[in-house]
DNA sequence: GAGTGGTCTAGACCACGCG
DNA sequence: GCGTGGTCTAGACCACTCA
């Protein structure tokens, strides 16, 4: 029972000259705005399950086909997760059917499933100042504090992968080598579980290069050798950046695989 | 008014050994599926409108949220686009908002509407018979007959991608270089208005490469210049191959551009 | 069997596009 | 002012999970 709807839809506002009138805004849309301020409050953590449809129904004081067309929308934007007859949960990057949920890079032959987890080496990891790349990618002024780690993924034995990765310093103190190597699973779980920071969604920009010399010994190939760069940026729940990362993909025994709609 | 729903819900077919029962299919499923047969069979066109969601309630004997429930699903998948106030219209390649929408190469600096449409030259586009590769990507046994071109598209006067495709033969029978370089818009478009036939997705394997000499002479690199290999297979609605393409990207001034949910 | 999400309906009203 | 898609409600019943 309870609370009147949380806002009246604003159906008559001033408009603004040369832009189209600020647009309505369904009631369902605002309960999702609601329920996003929660995930992001951390009132559930991931995982957790949140109140169920009728629940939720009652403490916005709306019907519970509201509060399922704003919990579709967050289910398919991969924020929430529906199972029936248990109820939604908060997604998580740990118990993914998929091991690796950002990570699209696929072996020839089989599946991920036949090749097996990946064996990780960090290479470096410490807190420098962000150059002005990194500031501009991760909103941040330049010579603020970022954690820089580098480490290279090998598939059954073959060094497949070298990744660059910088995060702010002032979200993921303390982020040490020990922990980006000893957790058994996505470095996303291990983030959400140790610092309570979400990744929801990522842009990746794709290039052909070469390697230099360094990267070329860590891949143990040439210098000829040519390799996808693969420069990501991930957000959380409010759109803020909160990691860029840089990996060198080798693509002789895998490909980057992507699916269009 | 009118017909009884198409099928009763199958809620008790036999169960497989050793799989999860067949499942059942909802109500809106079932319309679902009546209306891609119809988009299949090309009830109606690319660009044109649908019946309404009452008419087609009506002609289906189900509520209108069920029909939407449908056509939302459908709209989801990009097959159908709804416009509020004008009606629900099937999704075509032409009139995009976005001028290609298979193509994610992304001008380093600048939007696609900055950059402008690209140059298209075809070098080639004869008939030949399809190797092992071919044949199995696109469903045929190897010797039919498939299209195959070649050409370079150019971006403000600097080639940019190198292009091989193929496409079945008795599908596109009689396509020309004449078609495939006057057409002003994307080839998807062309494709649908000359021969009928919609891709509807499409998947993507991606590499880095060396080009070969011809190759690199195409796009005026050179022979140690890494290079985006991009093969693409797109499907139209039964999900049936009806083409496979082979892009070489040149990522000096482009990238890739990848959005991960 | 109780509780969850999933489907389906019927009806009311709203925003939008267009003649 | 009419027809379209879009929102919101209330209620019934179904499928799934787990105790």
């Amino acid at each position: 029972m309870s609370a009147t709807p949380p806002f009246a839809a604003d159906t008559a506002l001033p408009s603004v000259a040369g832009l189209p009138a600020p647009a309505f805004s369904p009631l369902y849309q605002q309960i999702k705005g609601l329920i996003l301020q929660s995930l992001q409050a951390g009132e559930w953590k991931p995982g957790e399950a949140i109140p169920s449809e009728m629940d939720l129904a009652a403490r916005f004081g709306v019907s519970q086909g509201t509060v399922r067309k704003a919990i579709d929308e967050l289910a398919g934007e991969n924020l929430l997760l529906r199972r029936q007859g248990k109820g939604t949960f908060v997604s998580t990057h740990a118990e993914q059917q998929v091991q690796y949920r950002f990570l699209r890079l696929m072996p020839d032959s089989g599946d991920a499933t036949t090749e097996g987890p990946a064996e990780r080496r960090v290479i470096d990891c410490r807190s420098v100042r962000a150059n002005a790349e990194v500031a501009r990618a991760l909103g941040l002024r330049a010579g603020e504090s970022v954690i820089q780690a580098r480490r290279v993924l090998s598939f059954q034995g073959e060094p497949t992968i070298l990744e660059d990765l910088w995060l702010p310093g002032s979200a993921f103190k303390g982020l040490t080598a020990l922990q980006m190597s000893d957790y058994p699973g996505p470095t996303y779980a291990m983030l959400e579980l140790e610092f309570g920071v979400r990744m929801v969604r990522a842009d990746e920009k794709i290039r052909a290069v070469l390697p230099d010399a360094e990267q070329a010994s860590l891949l143990q190939v040439t210098e000829q050798t040519p390799l996808l760069s693969v420069v990501r940026t991930s957000y959380t729940y409010n759109d803020a950046p909160m990691e860029l990362r840089r990996g060198l993909y080798r693509t002789d025994r895998h490909h980057y695989r992507n699916a269009l709609g």
